[in-house]
DNA sequence: GTCTATAGAAGGATAGAC
DNA sequence: GTCTATCCTTCTATAGAC
């Protein structure tokens, strides 16, 4: 069921030492559960295990780590390509089973704490909201709007703009679960989510199937 | 064409003394902009012109004013009844309207700082993400929800769950546009609000319409 | 209720030894 | 690079005068 969601990829470069991969795991985590203002640089020295001198050796201020933490973050996404496959025999189960991955990476926790951290701060770090969506939704819909118009080629979709069906299609699948999941409520079921995905396809086919 | 816009209810006392006035509105400012961990107390009572005692006397915590301030937040939200009609005579354009409405009660600022905050801010307190859903989101959905039960009766829509057709619907009209302005993103335009809504209104009623 | 003044803790950042 | 110890600022919250 979850087998592709293991297909997903964080671009790092890993040439780091030990003690700045340990500050980074510390601060990642610190700053996704209680943001930028909440989160004490002494925290981060001592969940990493090294003193506030060694993290300002690695990093010139806490901004600057804040921010490296982030970009890091938004690089780590959907393999998209493993989500929208090339041969299409049934659009209909292409779409449920690309809608039940993609749902299922939205509403991990990680994925949840990055969309609340960029959201809460994005005031604050301006470029923050655009490495975001430029790396995730933006990149995401870009891939999804071209699949469609392939779809599109070969008869299985009406005429019209692809680009705006995918971000429907998204906004479908977003529709009601996910709003909540953002809000820190009720974590959705299994269950739930298939729903949700089965009634998003559904609603678009029924839209965008072509006129017979 | 904001006519409507105009019928915002924000349910206050107003048994309150001027100096807490003062103090609520500077912190509603403070905290909507800068969220809870880089809003200091200091600098709300600078804003209110009053003095730091002079703020506790009045709330017992800087936790306390912040949850007054969001809770207060969160009652203001458009006038359901005015925003869904209940004489429709066209369908099509009574969606238009409110869609129109909705979206661009969304995309104002005061809005967008309350979702960001709430977004922000409900691990910490996880109290405000239920009130903020219950108070908005969930309001809307639900009014939503019946007055297209009553189009369904009327036989303006096929048969299906209702609950399911205002979350869709709310997902299309929060599409895309919606999710750039969280982010900060470029501030849609007029042309830009009113062909989401377009599109959002046309593939609705394409998977909606009652079967010919 | 409102102020000035301040306590006491925690914040970010750095000096200097190793 | 890494540590301990510390600087200075800012934080939340309160005491005491009016």
């Amino acid at each position: 069921m979850y087998a592709r969601m293991s297909e997903i990829t964080t671009a790092s470069p890993d040439t780091e030492s030990p003690k700045r991969h340990d500050i980074l795991c510390a601060a990642g985590d610190l700053f996704m559960r209680s943001g930028y203002g909440e989160t004490s640089v002494d925290a981060i020295a001592r969940a990493a295990g090294v003193s506030k001198a060694t993290l300002y050796a690695h990093f010139p201020s806490k901004e600057a780590l804040f921010a490296t933490i982030i970009h890091d973050a938004c690089r780590t996404h959907l393999a998209v390509t493993s989500v929208l496959p090339e041969g299409v025999a049934d659009l209909r189960s292409a779409l449920r089973g690309m809608g039940r991955d993609l749902l299922n990476f939205l509403l991990q926790d990680r994925a949840l704490a990055i969309h609340r951290v960029v959201t809460a701060e994005c005031q604050r770090f301006p470029e923050l909201g655009r490495a975001f969506y430029d790396n995730g939704p933006g990149l995401f819909r870009r891939a999804l709007a071209a699949w469609l118009e392939r779809q599109q080629g070969a008869g299985r979709l009406r005429a019209g703009d692809m680009a705006v069906a995918a971000d429907q299609f998204l906004g479908l699948l977003r529709s009601g679960l996910y709003l909540r999941a953002t809000l820190g409520l009720a974590r959705p079921a299994e269950a739930e989510i298939d729903a949700t995905v089965q009634e998003a396809v559904d609603t678009f086919l029924r839209a965008f199937a072509p006129p017979d």
